[in-house]
DNA sequence: ACAAGGTGGATGCATTAGGTCTATATTTTA
DNA sequence: TAAAATATAGACCTAATGCATCCACCTTGT
């Protein structure tokens, strides 16, 4: 009777989570395209959004409360209540969208201001490796918007049109 | 009277570990930058590296195996025994030292190969922008050298030589 | 008033990161 | 040949994290 039913259709084959993307991000880059494609300042339900781009309910709802407190989007309560984005789709970018859910973008420890993680980082070598290769991947997710992944119809709706 | 005193320095302060280099790597890179700076095919004993490099010294054994396995170092068994380089530290990459020790650079599943993480990945809009990602990221880390990281000394000695 | 929504937080569980230890096989050297 | 020093293989441990689920509460439209 009730929408529960379905769930992540993932198997748990998590294989490690050193350097990858979590799903939280993947969830939440899912929800903002949906949004994307939403005509301005439209509402949606945060049901509506789990059901149309598959993701877990409740999970969605920890992840929207994140994204709401960065101010990507609007939530509205009560009734007819739910969430909007708050800013234009094409200023979203993937980079905010992964900070707003996650933490700052960092390879290691060491790379984060005023962390001081290990004793060695005034004479180590491999510091500015990392965080070169940090900085090319902050630059280019900082050039892709939430608007260029706009998803009218969500990962659901797409795939049957496939099938048909 | 023994080496076993120090170990590593670092606080328990693991934040994520999602999108994060681990330690693993990190070790790794230390011991083959001290073995890119011995003398050619020089063998180097585990302790030493880890004393140098200052590397829990019973974990480096087992990372040092992978790099074995993955043909970066030559071991030697018994008395005098230890490790070199098995090739010439200008050809080996810092992409294949992460993927020796840890598993093939992957910001998500669903960029494994023949994964097929979710049933999504025909109409994934976001799935594109991680590969670009993790390309870039690739491409970057491929054109890094441990030979230009070559450390003779080691961190601790480096590290005691701005003290003095 | 009440139902449909978001908010905030407690809770749970499987897996991983990171590390230690022991037993064993191999080689040098005394 | 015995002993000492080394790598190898793998079991084992612990805290933290990823990925959720659930619930009691507060807001708002009808």
């Amino acid at each position: 009777m009730q929408a529960s039913a379905v769930n992540s259709v993932r198997t748990t084959a998590d294989r490690s989570s050193l350097m990858n993307i979590g799903r939280k991000v993947d969830y939440a880059v899912r929800a903002l395209s949906y949004l994307a494609a939403q005509p301005h300042l439209w509402v949606v339900g945060s049901k509506e959004i789990a059901r149309r781009q598959d993701i877990p309910t409740h999970y969605m709802s920890k992840i929207m409360k994140d994204l709401a407190a960065a101010g990507l989007v609007r939530s509205r309560v009560g009734r007819k209540g739910g969430f909007s984005l708050a800013r234009h789709p094409e200023s979203i970018s993937v980079k905010e969208v992964y900070e707003a859910v996650e933490r700052p973008l960092s390879l290691m420890e060491c790379l984060e201001k005023d962390h001081h993680c290990c004793p060695y980082d005034a004479v180590c070598t491999q510091i500015s490796v990392w965080e070169r290769a940090q900085g090319l991947l902050a630059e280019y997710l900082a050039g892709i918007s939430i608007g260029s992944l706009a998803d009218r119809e969500g990962l659901k709706g797409r795939l049957n049109g496939l099938h048909s």
